[in-house]
DNA sequence: TGGTATTTGTCCGTATGTATC
DNA sequence: GGATACATACGGACAAATACC
């Protein structure tokens, strides 16, 4: 799976962290150290740690060392970080899944479509809604807009597994960068047709745009998610 | 502002996107040429692109180039990403702002509040309740913990302002890591007393634990939104 | 207090691999 | 196949912050 060196040194290093073989506020071995024990570069060493640091595991202290400030099972809850799939994310967490094709529908992006999706206006994309059930509870609608002439030859058979994986495996298409929106709607009558709100009068909205190695947007997708089963993680640093 | 010569240079390529002096959809000019340019090395004008890339304002395409993926205005909403207090992102949007501290107490850490915060029992921390007005609305309520060792003889007068200036400024402190994780919750009766929620029966919350530049969690927030004037942006990346 | 070693941060130059055109 | 462009990796130099004696 890791195909690099420092993806290598990265993958060993977060094991550790999580096994706690390296416990939270201790220092990880100095870049020296590691250095020799991996018989690489210091660099390599570096951009591993860099990936640790970016992803909330490590924080380097200058002339200190690298400390380490992951507390386990502070993330273990059900996340959708990073580019994930909700299969795969679903799948991480042991949970049991199904998906179903509630609409499906080929396009023309018009003036309101392109207004919601910045997609171009006369753009051909398919259009689809989707129920996502997680251990029996419909806990999210999906409003998928895909442009056809990325994601071509969509079926609903596709969309009912994943599109994801479709898109990757068999087009050979490869999703490299996503811009997410949290906020918080007012439920809709279609909303409250197909998710148990309860008495939840709103929900959680995550829009995303998507863009493939090529730089070209091909997905818009507003998740409509039941409020009580939700939690979005980020992570920031600050740069001086 | 910038220190280090990659800090320069993606600052630099940063105003020429954002000025669109390079569009939408186009390739920077390559390494090469930026290192001609720069008088620097390759790695340091790979590093500028990495940050650029990381922000969401490009993407490398082995082989082709880097292709510019910002869209100006897209972002230009009201938004709290990276680490940036509220005073700092209201003055960015040019909008009138002020605080109200409803509760300013100092306590220390028992089961309960170490159950929620990741504070060991026994600390001892401040715990402020301030309410947040933005153009005269009353948007947010904020549930600040901390340390008192690190937020030494913080006091209501400086909560009232910005307690990020105090720490950075006064105290000499880096907030450099933070942890969020955003829900939706029910409001409760104090949510319904302080933010006008109208109809609203849920709201925002972002949960965040913030790291200065030893490593030592030192602030835990809890800070509840009015749904409607709510949004958070994300930005990821597929790591192959 | 001061000097030395350790550790991380920045930067450079070079070589090789891989993808695109 | 050759030229161009990004990706990975190595090794070395010096600076800055910290730790230790």
């Amino acid at each position: 799976m890791a195909k690099t060196k420092y993806d290598q040194i990265y993958a060993e290093l977060r094991t550790r962290i999580e096994q706690q073989e390296y416990g939270f506020q201790e220092l990880l071995p100095s870049e020296n150290t590691l250095v020799k024990e991996y018989g690489c570069s210091r660099n390599t060493v570096r951009r591993a740690i860099g990936r640790l640091a970016d992803e909330g595991y490590v924080q380097s202290l200058h002339g200190k060392g690298v400390r380490i400030i992951y507390q386990p099972g502070q993330l273990s809850e059900f996340m959708l970080s990073g580019i994930e799939s909700l299969k795969e994310a679903v799948a991480r967490n042991q949970k049991e899944y199904r998906t179903k094709v509630v609409c499906f529908a080929e396009l023309t992006v018009d003036q309101r479509i392109s207004a919601r999706t910045t997609f171009p206006v006369g753009e051909e994309i398919y259009y689809i809604q989707r129920v996502r059930y997680i251990d029996g509870e419909a806990l999210i609608l999906d409003h998928n807009y895909f442009l056809k002439e990325v994601a071509r030859d969509l079926t609903p058979e596709i969309a009912e597994q994943s599109i994801y994986a479709y898109l990757e495996q068999e087009l050979g298409e490869n999703i490299v960068t996503t811009k997410r929106k949290v906020t918080v709607e007012r439920a809709s009558q279609i909303d409250e047709m197909y998710l148990e709100l309860g008495d939840y009068n709103c929900l959680a909205v995550v829009s995303s745009m998507t863009y493939n190695a090529d730089g070209v947007m091909f997905e818009f997708t507003q998740s409509r998610h039941r409020p009580d089963k939700f939690a979005f993680y980020d992570l920031a640093h600050r740069v001086k």
